[in-house]
DNA sequence: TTTGTGTTTAACAAAAATGTTAAACATAAT
DNA sequence: ATTATGTTTAACATTTTTGTTAAACACAAA
């Protein structure tokens, strides 16, 4: 017999995944992961051997999901500004649904120094060249072109980071707030490429 | 007698806030701090009874340390385009400082959601009457005034969350990275005011 | 010098979080 | 229906982290 697939191994993933990324709990125990997830704790174990192999994973598999995104966007058979269109609808899709998924992975590459691969370095750079030779162009301000990239990235990830404290800080539910997300989209295009 | 001051509380807490604020080690122990600050794990109950109360009191002054900063800039006898001028230089100095700061105090609040006092929602809203006020004037770029305040918060905290993963990304060493960051505040403020 | 009091330490205790095991359970194959 | 094997559970064990206590220490005042 193989496997019979219960579908808990992949629960457990996207429950931990929930609770990380989109609720935001960086300090959730494995007993917290099974709670949300209605299984027995042990099932983390049998399924993962340790806390720290299952956490591991999700990191990984986090990391992987962006890095897809973003290669896929920076390869893509694109004018340079329809690039940056897709970028931000995309990336902001995704921010909107785990919005402390960046921040995690951020903070998992702080503690474990990984290394980047020179395969995705050179496709940085690639696109470092494209942001380049647009500036050349006059088609957006010129600048470094890395702090080009930091600052769309921060425009995209930042506000809903910080989604809690800014709905309180203004005054606002999660309608309206919904609603400047979205808006931001346009705006963030805006602002980027002027 | 009343007190030797021996410097041994502000000597602790100040070292959480290195390790929290300035290294980012969010899963750090008493036992951590207590090692980093070179006293006994024992010390930290003697002076805050608990974990808790010390990690409580170190956000505390955290949140009363920017809200100090954020207000001085507020209500100061400036010009619109001073003030945030002034803004960025502060803010960006003390986020090189403590890039992590920011982070840490958001998701506390996330986890506590605590509230709001009303005095400080008004001075924000007495600032984004003043941003409104500066789009009128066309000094700049039309927009819902919170949505101008996320993107000068984002780009001015957001690139110094993400500086080991930046320099790791496009090969960039200390140097440079602070230069890149030191140009940055001058970059902001014609991204913020064109 | 002795005494009193605040500070520091080490040993111990308790609590919280994680890991292991064996048995119960469920289901596909025989 | 029985068996074999993957899955789930509960009880237990271990490890990690935090909290408590009593004694040692240090230093100013008497």
């Amino acid at each position: 017999m193989a496997t019979r697939d219960t579908g808990t191994e992949q629960l457990i993933k996207d429950t931990a995944k929930r609770i990380f990324f989109s609720e935001g709990k960086l300090h959730a125990t494995t007993q917290d992961i099974a709670d949300a997830a209605g299984v027995n704790r042990t099932l983390l174990n049998y399924y993962f051997r340790s806390r720290d192999i299952l956490f591991e994973q999700v990191v990984l598999e986090a990391r992987a999901e962006m890095s897809a995104i973003m290669d896929s966007i920076f390869t893509a058979e694109l004018e340079f500004k329809d690039k940056i269109q897709q970028m931000i609808n995309i990336f902001m899709e995704q921010a909107m649904q785990f919005p402390y998924r960046e921040m995690y992975v951020v903070m998992e590459f702080n503690r474990t120094e990984k290394i980047v691969p020179e395969e995705k370095k050179n496709k940085i750079r690639q696109f470092l060249k494209e942001i380049n030779a647009e500036m050349e162009k006059g088609k957006i301000k010129k600048m470094d072109p890395r702090q080009f990239l930091m600052n769309l990235f921060a425009l995209m990830a930042y506000p809903l980071i910080t989604n809690c404290l800014n709905k309180s800080l203004y005054n606002i539910n999660d309608a309206e707030y919904l609603k400047l997300m979205k808006e931001r989209k346009q705006l963030i295009f805006e602002m980027i490429y002027q």
